[in-house]
RNA sequence: UGGGGCGUAGCCAAGCGGUAAGGCAACGGGUUUUGAUCCCGUGAUGCGCAGGUUCGAAUCCUGCCGCCCCAGCCA
C-alpha cells in the first residue's frame, strides 16, 4: 500500500498455503514433535530457474516460519550430467535470494556407504534382487500402462546369490547395463513405479564428489527418502510428478532400518507464460548461442534474472503472490513484472537517460552558460537526497518526444507548443532543422526563465513533461533494452523450440546520453530512468566511465495503450 | 481398458456445510514537473457439467466431462 511496505519480506500478503496450514495442524495436534526440517534438493546438472525459486522460497520459508531448519542437499546420484560448475552456481543463487541453509552443504553422495548397506539389507530380507535382464528386456517385462508386467526370471534367485552378485557389481565386475539391483515389489501394480524399480545401477564413471570409489550408484528413488531419513528431514517437499513415487518412498522407508520416518508432500510446479523452464531446453539455448549464457538477462534462470536487474526481494514477493497449491497452472509474467516494479518504485533512485537522442538548441540560452539544477533523488523519499543536473544550451531529448504536429492527446514537445523539461524550465519549440531526407535532426526552442518550479506567467500550464540530458555535460552510455525471449505464450508447445523465439528480445542502444551522476554508479545499481523504465548497471560489463545498463522492466505505459488503440 | 492428480472471474489463489477473501491483468475517475507512483471505483446470483442429500452445498454423495503426470538402469 504505502511506500515503505515493500521490503525483503515482501508486501503485506497473507502468504499462507496448504503446507503451512498442514504443518500448523500437525504441530497443534502433537503429530509433529520437535523441529520442522525441510530441504532443497537440486541435482547439480543445470542452473536454477524461476521455478526452483518457488521451491526454495517454500522450503526455506516453511523452516523459517516454524523456526525449524532447511538444508541444502545436492541430489548427486547420477554422475553423467552433474558438474561442479552447477554446484557453485546453485549455492550462489540460493544465497543471492537471501536464504541460508542449515549447517554444511549436504550431498546424497556422502551417504553412498549407508545406502549401499541399505541395499544389502533389502537383499538379505529377500526384498531386492540382482537382475541380469538388459535395459531393453526390463522395459519389455515392465508391461504397459494398461497391461501388467511379468516377473524377471532372476526375480526369485536366492538372496545370498543376489548379495554376492551385487557385491561383484560394486567391485566393477560387470559392464554398464549388464546387471542392476531391483526392489522386489509387484510387477502387476497399477503404479508402474512399484513394478520392481531399479534401485542401483552400474555407472563406470568418476563422480564429482566421490571420484572413482563407486561404480554402482543408487537411483533417485532409493537415495532420496533414505537421505531425508538420515538427515532427519520431517517434510520432504517435491513437485507433483513425484506423487506416484510416494508409495515407493514409503515402502523403502518401511522396510529399511532408517533413523527417521520422513513424509513426502507434493505441490504444483510454477509455470510462467512466454517462458520455458526445462533444463534441457535452457541448456540448448546456451549451447546454440541463442543467448549469451546461463545468465543472459533474458533467461529465466536465477542468475539471468539477477543480471536482468531483478532484486531478491521481488522474487520472494512474486513467489508469495503466486502461492502454493496442487493445481498446476501458468502464471502471467505480468505478476513478476509487478513485483519488481513495486520494489524498484520504492527503492530505486531516479535519473534521466535519453535512449534515442534528438538535439535541442535553446536559442535564448547563452553559449557558455551552465546552470546546475537540483533534482530529487526520488519523488517521495527525501532520504535519497538530491542530484545535480547541468543544463546547457544544447540538450538531447527522446526523439519520440517531439512531433512537428500532433493532436491534443500528444502531451510532449510539438512545434509552436510548450512542454516542461523535467526538473527544469518550460521550453517552446519554434524551428526544426532537417537533413536532406527530411528527417528532423535538430529542434530550436526558447526557454521561459520564470518557470523553474513555477508555471508560466500566462497561467497556461504545459500538459507534458519530458526528460533530457545536457549535450555537453551528459555522458554517453550503452543501454540494452530487453523484451521477452519468446513471442509465443507457451513455447513448450512449439514443435520446434526456436520457432517461438522473439526476434526483438534485445535492442542495443549505443548512443544514449545519461545525466553525469548516473554514469558513476557501481555495477548492479538499479535506477529508474524517468519516463522510461527501471535499469540496472550491468553486473559485468558496466564500468565507471563506460556505463552499460540493462533494462529491467519498462514503466507502466498507458500512453502506449492509448496509441495502440489507434488514438 | 491401468495408476495418480487437478478443475473457484482473462491469470494466480483463499474457502473445508451457513449463503464467493486477496493479488495480477483489464476498465473508469481523481492527484501529479515521471502519460510513473499514489488514491477511489467497476467484476462470479456463481465455484467443470448433471443429478442427489440438507432448512441451507463451492464445500457431502453419485455419475459424467475436461486437463496434467507415470511405461529412464534421469531427477
Amino acid at each position: 500500500m504505502s511506500h515503505d511496505a515493500a521490503g525483503e519480506s515482501g508486501t503485506a500478503h497473507a502468504g499462507n498455503n496448504f503446507l503451512k496450514n498442514l504443518i500448523a495442524e500437525q504441530i497443534a495436534s502433537g503429530e509433529q514433535q520437535g523441529a520442522v526440517v525441510t530441504r532443497f534438493p537440486p541435482e547439480p546438472n543445470g542452473y536454477l530457474h524461476i521455478g526452483h525459486a518457488a521451491s526454495i522460497c517454500l522450503n526455506f520459508g516453511l523452516a523459517e516460519h516454524f523456526d525449524g531448519a532447511c538444508r541444502l542437499r545436492f541430489d548427486d546420484t547420477n554422475p553423467d550430467a552433474e558438474d561442479q560448475e552447477y554446484i557453485d552456481s546453485i549455492q550462489a543463487d540460493i544465497q543471492w535470494l537471501g536464504f541460508e541453509w542449515d549447517g554444511a552443504v549436504r550431498y546424497t553422495s556422502s551417504y553412498f556407504d549407508t545406502l549401499y548397506g541399505y541395499a544389502l539389507h533389502l537383499i538379505d530380507a529377500g526384498l531386492a534382487y540382482v537382475d541380469e535382464l538388459s535395459p531393453e528386456q526390463i522395459r519389455e517385462y515392465r508391461g504397459t500402462l494398461t497391461e501388467p508386467g511379468r516377473d524377471s526370471p532372476y526375480r526369485d534367485r536366492d538372496p545370498a546369490e543376489s548379495r554376492a552378485l551385487f557385491e561383484a557389481m560394486a567391485r566393477g565386475e560387470y559392464a554398464e547395463g549388464a546387471a542392476s539391483l531391483r526392489a522386489k515389489i509387484d510387477m502387476a501394480a497399477g503404479n508402474i513405479n512399484l513394478r520392481d524399480p531399479v534401485i542401483y545401477r552400474i555407472r563406470n564413471k568418476a563422480h564429482h564428489q566421490t571420484g572413482d570409489k563407486w561404480c554402482v550408484y543408487p537411483s533417485y528413488d532409493f537415495a532420496h527418502g533414505q537421505s531425508d531419513a538420515i538427515e532427519g528431514v520431517t517434510h520432504s517437499i517435491c513437485t507433483l510428478e513425484f506423487e506416484d513415487h510416494r508409495p515407493l518412498y514409503n515402502w523403502l522407508i518401511a522396510h529399511l532400518p532408517v533413523p527417521a520416518r520422513p513424509v513426502q508432500y507434493e505441490f504444483a510446479r510454477v509455470n510462467l507464460n512466454y517462458t520455458i523452464t526445462s533444463k534441457r531446453k535452457l541448456r540448448r539455448l546456451v549451447e546454440e548461442h541463442i543467448v549469451d549464457g546461463w545468465d543472459d538477462p533474458r533467461m529465466p534462470t536465477i542468475s539471468g534474472i539477477r543480471r536482468r536487474g531483478y532484486t531478491p526481494g521481488s522474487i520472494r514477493t512474486f513467489c508469495e503472490m503466486v502461492g502454493v497449491s496442487r493445481s498446476g497452472g501458468t502464471v502471467d509474467t505480468a505478476m513478476l513484472e509487478h513485483a519488481i516494479r513495486d520494489d524498484l518504485n520504492t527503492h530505486a533512485a531516479r535519473a534521466m537517460c535519453v535512449l534515442d537522442p534528438l538535439k535541442i538548441v535553446i536559442t535564448n540560452w547563452d553559449e557558455d552558460r551552465v546552470e546546475t539544477l537540483e533534482a530529487a533523488g526520488h519523488p517521495n523519499r527525501d532520504d535519497l537526497g538530491t542530484r545535480r543536473l547541468p543544463l546547457t544550451r544544447e540538450i538531447f531529448i527522446e526523439a519520440e518526444d517531439f512531433r512537428e504536429s500532433a493532436n491534443k492527446k500528444y502531451k510532449r514537445l510539438v512545434l509552436g507548443k510548450k512542454v516542461r523539461l523535467r526538473n527544469a524550465y518550460v521550453i517552446e519549440a519554434h524551428d526544426v532543422v532537417k537533413d536532406e531526407s527530411g528527417r528532423v535532426v535538430e529542434v530550436h526552442c526558447t526557454y521561459d526563465p520564470d518557470t523553474l518550479g513555477d508555471n508560466p506567467a500566462d497561467g497556461v500550464k504545459p500538459k507534458g513533461v519530458i526528460h533530457w540530458v545536457s549535450a555537453t555535460h551528459g555522458k554517453q552510455a550503452l543501454v540494452r533494452v530487453y523484451d521477452r525471449l519468446f513471442a509465443v505464450e507457451n513455447p513448450a508447445r512449439e514443435a520446434e523450440l526456436l520457432d517461438g523465439l522473439n526476434p526483438f528480445s534485445l535492442t542495443v542502444h549505443k548512443g544514449c546520453w545519461i545525466e553525469p551522476g548516473a554514469a558513476e554508479v557501481a555495477p548492479e545499481t538499479r535506477l529508474q530512468f524517468e519516463r522510461t523504465g527501471y535499469f540496472v548497471a550491468d553486473r559485468y560489463d558496466h564500468a565507471v566511465g563506460a556505463p552499460v545498463f540493462n533494462r529491467v522492466v519498462a514503466l507502466r505505459d498507458t500512453w502506449a495503450k492509448i496509441e495502440s488503440r489507434g488514438e
